[in-house]
DNA sequence: TATTGTTATACTCTATAACTATA
DNA sequence: TATAGTTATAGAGTATAACAATA
């Protein structure tokens, strides 16, 4: 059976797992392609995930409105979203994914993905299910 | 006992684990203290961690050696950092955490924690089993 | 009057290039 | 000549304040 950790042992291991998990985050962002800055990736995939006005980009990301739609002003010139004016309400803008934007959200994934199945593949198996187990328990905390 | 994943469960486990490390990364940045800039922190740490010349911490975080000048020179003016000329080499330029400089560095990994440790507290035991052997398996991923 | 979004302005962090001081 | 560090200058991202347009 698995013993109940001490209060200690719980304090050591949210270090612990915090320490791991931004340490990976940064190895999977320095050694991924630079050819868009992060803040722009994420809101990319916002975008796709559903996110399609500055306000809620804004919110989402945590930034001011103004830094929002300065990053989208960006994203349009270089071809990655399109701004198109809200039919029912003039007020709003509508942004969507060019082809371009999606083809370099799956470019810049894939390469982020390649560094990270390289060193996943080398653990072994018995590791592999704990990390599976772990992802599911991250994912869920983060969630939250 | 544990069965070999397939190139397919590889793939999306290592997908799975960049995006949940990622997400934590997340939420323990938002909900954290804002009283210093992530870049400051970092060196704070490395300082505290055996780091004590520019070029090294430099090299560590990857920026530029002006980027770190000038980021020592605010930690230095906000009393965090002190810099002392090296009696063995006039080039080099000893750095060192002050007393505030440390209680700093605690205050933030403090509250980072807190957040960290009510949701790994809230886990069954076996579930914070699982976290800390992941939590060892990634550590020893990302320092590679 | 409230909401959506933009422009104006200033501050921070970053980099490359050029410089000083020491070895 | 090489190394450690700084200053000069410019670019990118961010924020607050002020503004325009629509509801």
């Amino acid at each position: 059976m698995t013993p109940t950790p001490t209060r200690r042992e719980v304090s050591d291991l949210a270090i612990d797992v915090r320490l791991a998990c931004m340490r990976i985050s940064r190895r999977v962002r320095f050694e991924s392609s630079s050819e868009i800055a992060p803040h722009r990736f994420g809101v990319l995939a916002k975008i796709e995930d559903g996110l399609h006005t500055a306000t809620a980009l804004a919110e989402s990301e945590r930034v001011s409105a103004p830094s929002m739609s300065r990053t989208i002003k960006a994203l349009a010139e270089d071809g990655l979203v399109t701004r198109t004016p809200d039919p029912d309400d003039g007020r709003n803008v509508i942004l969507e994914l060019t082809p371009e934007g999606a083809a370099m959200l799956r470019r810049v994934r894939r390469r982020r993905d390649a560094w990270m199945t390289t060193r996943v593949a080398a653990l072994s198996a018995e590791e592999q299910h704990v990390l599976r187990r772990a992802a599911d328990i991250l994912a869920r905390v983060a969630a939250e």
